[in-house]
DNA sequence: CGGGGTAAGTTGACAGCGTCAGCTTAAAGG
DNA sequence: CCTTTAAGCTGACGCTGTCAACTTACCCCG
């Protein structure tokens, strides 16, 4: 093997880790797992990383950084539902589309070093949400405020719409009827934050 | 020992876990230190729960009920903040104070059977929040919609609130600046689902 | 052109975890 | 008093993350 093409293998080892994350949920990323499915050995990854949380990290950043992504395409649409409804359908969808994925970034574990680039891809994600604050204002569909603040409102609902729907806490006893949906619950909020209906 | 009185050994095992969990985190709740702590041996909890899940589904149960009274003692407070307020922010100093209990229950980990216990207390505490949007309604703090909806969707919020402040997300990067505090987002929020705004 | 130097990769080992099997023990009932 | 029953204990297993020591393959410099 070759001392200075380090990357390939690092990059295969995150990859195998997605994989089995998305395949298995968090149990199934063991380093001896995701080692097998990376054609090295189970300690390899400490060649690379310093840690198995700091794997996670870099996979983490990934991640997030496509949730940006799909918020603005999601925003971009053309559907008969409003922009700003549009945008969070984009941050629920993947959400769910990628359930542990989601929760390796927002789940219960703290963040202990976030590092440089998974601050970068948090920003991205926040300014994505802001852009979407300012638009909605804009058209008069969500009142005025501080964008900034108003953004990490909109983030702690969708955040909580997601992280309540994945665990099945939503379903759960009876707090949500089989047939209220998450969406229409989305609606809901999002009608409830709109401003001062002119009847 | 005697055979016919399992049940105070039983309540201190829960105890124990309890409290190892509030001093140290999830990783300080080991089967063997919970058994310590409650003078036994580390295999003792399983003549009392078929798993180590099913002893935590116990502490659940007790913590969640908790939360209900918690809501309903602090909506009744007469601080200068609206009565909603005041029962939200009960909500969420209740989590906050003990936020490893609060992830246990609302945290990453599906419920996979929540038994009746947990239940009747999941019911509980929505039904505090149910009363507390129907009293908002009634007082033009809140507009009009279903009440049980809007109240999932209040708990929606105040877990995103929770569990984002809990795990450090909402400190993170560069998100929330130092000197927006929790208590302002969550008054933001309320200000941006009330009404019609009078001027 | 050949021999270090360097770093990637491997294997062996360790402590700690949840969990099960088999044993011991103590209290209750006939 | 002796049998029954269930609580509790110890030993063991496979799994995990992690580290230490070793091997190997490539790059650079003389």
């Amino acid at each position: 093997m070759s001392p200075r093409d380090a990357a390939p293998t690092r990059a295969a080892i995150v990859a195998a880790a997605g994989a089995l994350l998305e395949a298995g949920g968090p149990e199934a990323v063991t380093l001896r797992s995701v080692g097998a499915a990376a054609d090295v050995s189970r300690s390899a990854p400490y060649r690379h990383f310093a840690d198995k949380a700091e794997l996670l990290r870099a996979l983490a950043a990934k991640t997030l950084s496509e949730l940006a992504v799909r918020i603005r395409r999601a925003a971009e649409g053309d559907s008969h539902r409003s922009r700003l409804h549009r945008g969070c359908g984009g941050y629920l969808s993947y959400a769910l589309a990628q359930p542990h994925h989601y929760l390796l970034i927002f789940g219960d574990a703290p963040i202990a070093e976030p590092g440089p680039e998974l601050e970068v891809a948090a920003d991205d994600g926040m300014l994505a949400l802001r852009e979407l604050v300012e638009r909605a204002q804009a058209d008069g569909e969500l009142g005025a405020g501080p964008p900034r603040e108003l953004a990490t409102v909109l983030w702690v609902l969708l955040h909580g719409l997601a992280q309540l729907q994945i665990t099945g806490h939503l379903h759960e006893p009876r707090t949500v009827d089989g047939n209220t949906r998450l969406d229409d619950l989305l609606a809901l909020a999002l009608a409830a934050l709109r401003p001062a209906q002119p009847q």
